[in-house]
Parts: C-alpha cells; structure tokens; sequence
DNA sequence: CATTATTTTTAAAACGTTTTATAAATAAAA
DNA sequence: TTTTATTTATAAAACGTTTTAAAAATAATG
C-alpha cells in the first residue's frame, strides 16, 4: 500500500541497487540518474522502512535510556536534555525505569536488548555487574556509576561537592549538620557522604551517624527523614539534602515544626532544579551540569557507536558549583 | 552470531515454521514436539529478532506519545503512568516533546511515523488537525483535545472543576479572583477559564480581564504571571493557578511581596502534583485522575490496536475532585 | 480395509531494505 | 584501434521472521 524502494525504482526505471545508493548518499552513481532517482523519490513523498533498513544494517538508531523515575524532575530534566541531544544524531531514545531497584533494572536491559538498541545510557543501581558487561554493545553511565568497569561514566565531582558544601555551612558557624541523601550503597550517594564527612573530620567535628538518613530522594522521603531527624534529642542547626527534590519535603517538615529557614536551621540542597530558586527560601545548592552531564554522556556513546574498534572507556568527572542563595543566611 | 529461528528449527528436527507457531503459541502443533522445541528454545535462551517480526507483521509494539515536555512533572508523571500501563500490554512508548509548538508537534508526527509506532497517544497542540486526521492509526487524545476531530479523547471536566474551584473562593468570602493559566487556544486552558467565568457570572461578580494571565504552566511563569498581577492597580484577594507546578513560582512571587497565604491571599491550584501538600502552605488544588487518565489512554488505543474494525471514537471525561487544604483559609 | 476427515508438518513466498560481486558502459592509455 | 582502467549499474543474496497453501501423517467413519 505505501510505496516502497520497488516501485521507486521501477518508476525511475532503475535497479532497486541505484536508489538505494541514492538514497544513502553513496558514490558510485552518475549526477543524472541521482538527480532522476531523487526526484522520483520527492514527488512521491517515499519515505524508507526503517525496519527492513534496520534488519539487513542491524542497527535501529535507537538508544536505550535507564533512569530510576522518569516522573521525579531531576531524571525528566535529564531525559530531555539526552533525548534533544540524541535526536541532532538522528537517534531516538526508548526510556525504562528502574526506581533504584536491581530487579527491575535487570528488566529493563533485558527490554532494552530485545529492542535492539544501539547502545545504553543508563544511571546504574550498582548490582547487575555481570549481566551489564556481558552486553556486547555500547553502555554509559550516567550520574551514578559502578567501581572497577571497563564502561564509560559520566558524572560530577560528588565528594567534593559534598565537601564544600559543608565547609560553606561550617563557615557560616554550624556545627550539628544532618545528611538527608539516597539509596544505600548508592555511588553518588555515598561519595556525597564522603565529602560531608572529611569536612566534618578536617573541622574537628564528631559524625553522630544518627544524624544522617538514607531516602529514595523523593519529597515525602524529604519529609519523613526530616521528622526522624527532628524527633532525635539533639536538633542539628543545618542539614545538607543531597536532592532539591527531596528538599521540598525537608521544608514543609521543618516549617511544621515552627523552625525557620536559615534562622533556626540552614539547608543546602543538591542539583539546583528549575524550582529551587522559587523555593520560600531560595536554597543554596550545588549545582550539578545537567547539561552537560547529558551531552556528554550522548558525545561519549555517539563516539563508540561509530568507531568500529573498541574505544578506550572514559571517565569523565564533571564540575559542581555551590550556588549561594538564601537558605543557609547571608553571612560569609 | 545470534541463534535465530533457523538454528533452533535444525537442532530440534522440525521445520521454521513448526517452530513459529510454537513461538507464537498458536495451534497446529502436536503437544510433543511443542514440547521439544520449547525445551530447545529455553536451552539455547533463544530470543525472537523484533525486527524481522515488525517487518513481516508490520507492527511494531511501540506507541508514541507526544507531550509538551517530559521535565515538566506533571508530563513525567503522565508518561510513567502510560508506560507501566503498556508495559503489561507487551508495547513500549517513544516519547516526544511538542513544547506546545504546533510546529514542533508536526515533526513529533513525523518522527513517529518514520519509526512506524502502531499507534498515537498525544496532548495535542489544537493545530495540526488535517495532518493528524491523515494519520492511518490510532491516536487517543490526552489531556488536551480538538473539537470536531473523529478521534478519541480522554480528559477531565475541565470546565466543572474551573466552576467548582472559584466557587469555593467565592463562598469563602473572596471576589477580586485572578486566574493565571497555560496557552492561549488551548482547550484544556480555556475550559477552566469558563468555569471560573461562570462562576464569577452568577455570583453577579464583574470579570476583569486584567486578572486573567496566560503562561505556559511553568514555574517561572507562574512567578512572573503574579509579578504582573501585583503590579495591577487593584490587588486581588485570591488567584486561580490551573497548574501546581505554576503555583510554586506564584507562591515565591507572593512572598517576595510580603503576601501571608491564605490571610492576604487565597490560592487554588490544579493537578494536585505530589508536591502539593508540602509546599509552605499545603495546596487546595484540584487533582487530576492522572493514574485513571493514562491508563484509560491506553486501554483506548490498546482496544482500537485490537479490533480489526474501526472503532466509534469515544469522548472519556474524568472526574476531578477539589482537595482543600490550606492555601485558602480553614472556612467553609 | 478403503475412504474421508482431521491433525500435524513443512516448503516457499513475502516483508523492504542493504550489500556484494559482477556485468556493462565509458574513459584513458598504448 | 585495441587494451586496460575506471566509472556506473544491476542481479541476487541476505537479514530473520510470519503466513499461506499444500503435503504428509494420523484418526475417524463406513
């Protein structure tokens, strides 16, 4: 019913080869049939099958994208600025979630294979090690990352952001700094706690691990750990949220309890979303390259997508910046 | 390099196609060599190939679906709703960001035809009616809808919940009522806009003009909406914010204003976003079904993916609930 | 047992491309 | 002009399935 490279062809009174090398831009066909063939080809408005196209090429210009929740902003952010991205190459992308869980996201590559991308972006959940290497195509990581694989990953500089942050609040003379961050044994996760706890060791300040909760960086996870926090003996006077989502939460939990922001007790938040300037109180936060992040991890799988020989795996470690606004006062 | 269908066939005696009526469990198969060729199959963890699937059957499995933009929560929360809900169906979704452009819409329909989705699920636009019309598959409109188009629409009562949500301002006392809602030439805007119109009608209150902005549903819309508003001559005592992304840059503008909510002014929001009852003052907002919207898109399409007859489009219109919490006040 | 009906199996065509190897046509060199 | 090199064009195979129509095997009937 539609027409096909056949009737193209035929039309053109040429051989099914010849339009397909026209069709390709390839050389090997005289300026006069290409121009012939090309006509045809608008006249008709013949668009060709990507399917058959992707059958005899075995590739389907399709990139698979592994996000926790494509419903929380941070990965929705993220998916827009690959899928803009991946379109400019003339790839398209089809998105999983894996809501932190090993299980599902061992689901999701097994979709993703039996839909025959190209290759994979994905933000790892840290398990699934085998079964990921033994992928024979092109993977990158994004955001969180796994130790000791020969896979590219793209990510930010998470201890020191951590680091810095607390040293920010350190400076502005707090001292009992809770930690509200992710999922247990979370890469960027524990980094972040890393960078938290050298700033408090170098500073000479006890770690009391009641003051640090692990969430699923949701906004009720925000608003549970906060009320955990505040239902303990000591109230810290600052809390470092490792997600400005989850910061939300953190909020309407402290303002319930009539503790006011940064007057009784300081935030800085993680990521900066779109939101976080328009907070109550605009959060100080740091700052994480969104878009960068996701080009990068786009350049880095267009790279080996096209290089037919293995590509040495990078690492590439972006910066983070700590964006002082309100919530943590004004003094320097 | 992959076994295929043909590997599988010689190992286990019979001919291809015994073995793709296995696949497909379909009948003409004695329960014996079912039996053998499954057993084959599972050993050599045998996949079909897609592709070569699609080609034949011309079905993809996968739908595309076109929102205005997938960081913005509320379309986040929309396509994982759709997705989980195709998932079981067997289908996967590519997605596609329109901007609310019309232009941009038009070459989210091409791109999904080129990748030859089965069938269409999209917040449309309000343009692109002849080319979507000459669209040969299913589509199911989201959200948004366009009159006078023979296609399936699920959606909520826009108007009824404009209505309902005014009157509850009205009834606690307020009339100087603003409205700041998404595009221009937009059903879904414009209904809303109705009901808040008939609701100041017959409680004899003069509409202004004035008090009526359009943004496109963002979080610096909303502030910069209200920033406008504010500057006006007279300043209202509530505002009817249709969408709770857009309430977050209208509650900051607000209390860069000194604006105490619910004292100095009320606020209805919609959509009810998981953030909603946590911002500063929990929202009284209108929630959206969203959970029963996208499953009910997808049962819509699945049915006419199904039917080999074409189907009577059908016009689904959910019901909204206005959930009052506390950005209006405790008065009822 | 011969017929007929039913179940099971399969060969071959089709889906719409790309690609490889070869043939045909043209140009360049001797 | 013949020979060789180069450019252009094409036939046919391949990609991995489903499906159709026919053949083969088995079961049921008279």
């Amino acid at each position: 019913m539609n027409v096909n490279i056949k009737d193209i062809a035929r039309i053109a009174g040429v051989s099914i080869s010849t339009v397909s090398l026209v069709l390709n831009n390839r050389s090997g066909v005289s300026a006069l049939t290409r121009l012939k063939v090309q006509s045809i080809v608008d006249k008709l408005n013949y668009i060709p099958n990507n399917i058959a196209r992707s059958l005899v090429t075995r590739k389907t210009k399709t990139i698979g994208l592994i996000v926790a929740d494509i419903a929380e902003i941070y990965f929705g952010t993220l998916a827009r600025i690959i899928q803009d991205a991946l379109n400019i190459e003339g790839y398209s992308i089809i998105i999983c979630n894996s809501d932190y869980k090993a299980d599902k996201e061992s689901v999701c590559l097994d979709f993703l294979i039996e839909s025959n991308v190209d290759g994979i972006i994905m933000v790892p959940r840290g398990a699934n090690i085998e079964k990921i290497k033994s992928i024979n195509k092109p993977i990158v990581f994004l955001d969180n990352y796994i130790k000791n694989t020969d896979i590219s990953a793209v990510r930010v500089d998470n201890e020191n952001a951590g680091y810095l942050a607390i040293k920010h609040l350190i400076k502005l003379g707090h001292k009992l700094i809770a930690c509200i961050t992710g999922p247990v044994r979370y890469a960027t996760s524990d980094e972040r706690i890393s960078g938290y706890q050298r700033a408090l060791n170098e500073n000479g300040i006890e770690i009391n691990s009641f003051f640090l909760k692990h969430t699923n960086w949701s906004v009720e996870g925000g608003f549970q750990a906060t009320k955990e926090i505040l239902s303990l003996k000591i109230t810290p006077d600052a809390i470092f949220v490792t997600g400005d989502t989850c910061a939300i939460g953190v909020f309407k939990a402290l303002s319930d309890e009539g503790l006011k922001i940064p007057d009784n007790i300081a935030i800085v938040g993680f990521d900066d979303m779109k939101f976080s300037p328009f907070l109550k109180v605009p959060l100080t936060t740091v700052r994480q390259p969104m878009k960068e992040m996701g080009e990068k991890a786009v350049e880095l799988i267009i790279k080996e997508l096209r290089s037919k020989n293995h590509i040495e795996p990078q690492m590439i470690i972006l910066k983070t910046e700590l964006i002082i606004r309100e919530s943590c006062g004004y003094k320097h």
